[in-house]
RNA sequence: GGGGCCGUAGGGUAGCUUGGACCAUCCUAGCUGCUUGGGGUGCAGUUGACCUGAGUUCAAAUCUCAGCGGCCCCA
């Protein structure tokens, strides 16, 4: 029988929804059999991953002068209702909690949908003059969204795992450094997860709820729709006014600061795994793998405590290096064992057995090429490096190949159509004249929405002369169409 | 926003139309024991379920209603 067949585990990544649920499952990132729609129990392995993702969020935080705090997570209606947009966006998501007990709250309480509403009127308090700015806070909680559609786990849920910075400056020139910094911040964060990205100016029609504008950072999934990994809004005045945060400047003046946020979440695990996997499971950046080697030990009959002796050595020299590194003493056969942390995304896998320390050699295996390789014990810390700057390599390559693979122009209908005939299916980039009308026209033919104005490395909005794809105007606008999660 | 399908053990299935006992069944799951060990070792034994609530009934996995949950399609 060939091999293949004789898989125990079928995953099939050309069935891409159905992998991505069975590959959480598999892998155990999470659980979703908790008894309430979209609120799915992190376990051991996927909530190390989340955190090992969260540290780097907060190293970068922490080293441009971000404070991290932590508020409450109920809110009172009225505050929540104080700007009119934000309360538009957001009403029809919401949890309320109305009881105290068996009483009747006189105001009603929400669970925090985002913090804006929590932290301003705090702001108001602590902001009273120049001296007191930028304000930059940040913190990571869990919010809450009463999601009606289908969800889906880390992409879409009802309790989500949630980083928020929030900014307040004394000007708009102020905040707008400010927004520069977090993309910067974004730039880094996404480096250590491999995961490329488009940073996408939302049309106006589609800004965060009481934003002046909002920048989307997205990336492509292997089925070509996007997901966003995070967002950032620049709001001006819009809540200091509401909230009244105010400062006293140096020309003795009061003046309403400038805000700006930014958000990611627990869909950063989410665009891991499905951007990074492949059919043998999940695989799993080196920066955020909780264990980054794996080591089984071959035991031999008449050798067995021989072997692990040196292999528990191994494992100690591996974690002196600073390094995440499990020993697998499991009572089962290698073969299984590997089949096992290969779903489960481990970057290296080292095999020792008799004839490695006959040999003073060790195996090294890479779960992202599929590649054994025997080295020399006495090498092991130049190897390990090495390993891990090589799958960090190989894992953005290949991300970025899907990327740039999921984004392509097209100018007209025609060559759409074309692109379509080649199966290609995904983020068509096309000029736009800036008419409502147009804009619904094209949605509809293309079965995509607008994702927005795509942004260059150094943040400008980007241009090319063209024709309008619908109208054949004349505009130099650029947007992009996709299908998002 | 609208429509449809579905919920049986860790996972997968049958049974439901036409209510009934006796044994549900399979597995890549769990547990015991022995065996084995460089890609899922083999054998034996064993564990474990009818989504929740109300109703109809002598009797409910099966029928009715509601809730919760899951999936799909259309806008």
């Amino acid at each position: 029988m060939p091999e293949e067949e004789s898989r125990k585990v079928v995953l099939d990544r050309s069935d891409f929804g159905t992998w991505y649920n069975d590959v959480i499952e598999l892998a155990n990132l999470s659980d979703k059999r908790y008894p309430i729609k979209g609120m799915n129990v992190w376990t051991p392995y996927g909530w190390k991953i989340m955190r090992l993702i969260d540290s780097a969020i907060r190293r970068e935080c922490d080293a441009t002068g971000h404070g991290e705090v932590n508020f409450p997570l109920l809110i009172p209606k009225t505050e929540f209702q104080k700007e009119a947009d934000h309360i538009k966006g957001f009403d029809s998501e919401v949890y309320w909690v109305t009881h105290g007990g068996l009483d009747e709250l006189d105001v009603p309480l929400l669970l925090r949908p985002t913090s804006e509403t929590a932290m301003y009127p705090m702001f108001s308090l602590w902001v009273r003059s120049h001296n007191d700015l930028p304000l930059k806070t940040y913190q990571i909680v869990n919010t809450f969204r009463y999601e009606t559609k289908m969800t889906r786990s880390f992409i879409r849920v009802r309790e989500i795992h949630f980083f928020e910075a929030h900014t307040c400056h004394a000007d708009a020139e102020d905040a707008e450094r400010q927004i520069r910094e977090d993309c910067a911040i974004m730039d880094r964060v996404a480096r250590d997860l491999c995961l490329p990205y488009l940073l996408v100016k939302r049309p106006d029609w589609d800004k965060f709820a009481g934003a002046v504008y909002t920048i989307g950072v997205d990336t492509v999934m292997p089925s070509m729709r996007t997901l966003q990994l995070g967002s950032i809004h620049q709001y001006h005045e819009n809540f200091s006014r509401p909230y009244d945060i105010k400062y006293e400047g140096a020309d003795g003046e009061h003046h309403h600061v400038h805000q700006t946020t930014y958000g990611m979440s627990e869909r950063l695990v989410g665009a891991i795994v499905g951007v990074h996997g492949d059919d043998k499971g999940i695989i799993l950046p080196p920066k955020v793998a909780p264990i980054q080697f794996v080591i089984i030990p071959i035991l031999a009959k008449g050798k067995t405590e021989m072997v692990l002796e040196e292999a528990r050595r191994l494992k100690e020299e591996v974690s002196a290096m600073g390094y995440r590194v499990h020993l697998d003493e499991r009572d089962q056969r290698p073969g299984s064992k590997h089949y096992d942390w290969e779903i489960k995304g481990v970057p290296i896998r080292i095999e020792l057995g008799p004839r490695d320390i006959e040999a003073g050699t060790l195996v090294f295996a890479r779960r992202d090429l599929s590649t054994k390789r025997t080295v020399s014990r006495s090498d092991l810390r130049s190897e390990t490096r090495r390993a891990m700057d090589d799958i960090e390599v190989e894992l953005s390559g290949r991300a970025r190949s899907i990327l740039d693979n999921g984004v392509r122009f097209a100018g007209s209908p025609e060559e759409y159509r074309k692109l379509s005939h080649e199966g290609w299916d995904g983020v068509v980039k096309a000029n736009w004249c800036g008419e409502m009308g147009c804009a619904e026209s094209m949605e509809r033919a293309l079965d995509r929405t607008f994702l927005g104005y795509p942004l260059s490395d150094s943040g400008e909005v980007e241009t090319s002369p063209g024709g309008c794809y619908e109208c054949g105007s004349p505009t130099d606008k650029i947007v992009l169409l996709s299908r998002s999660y």
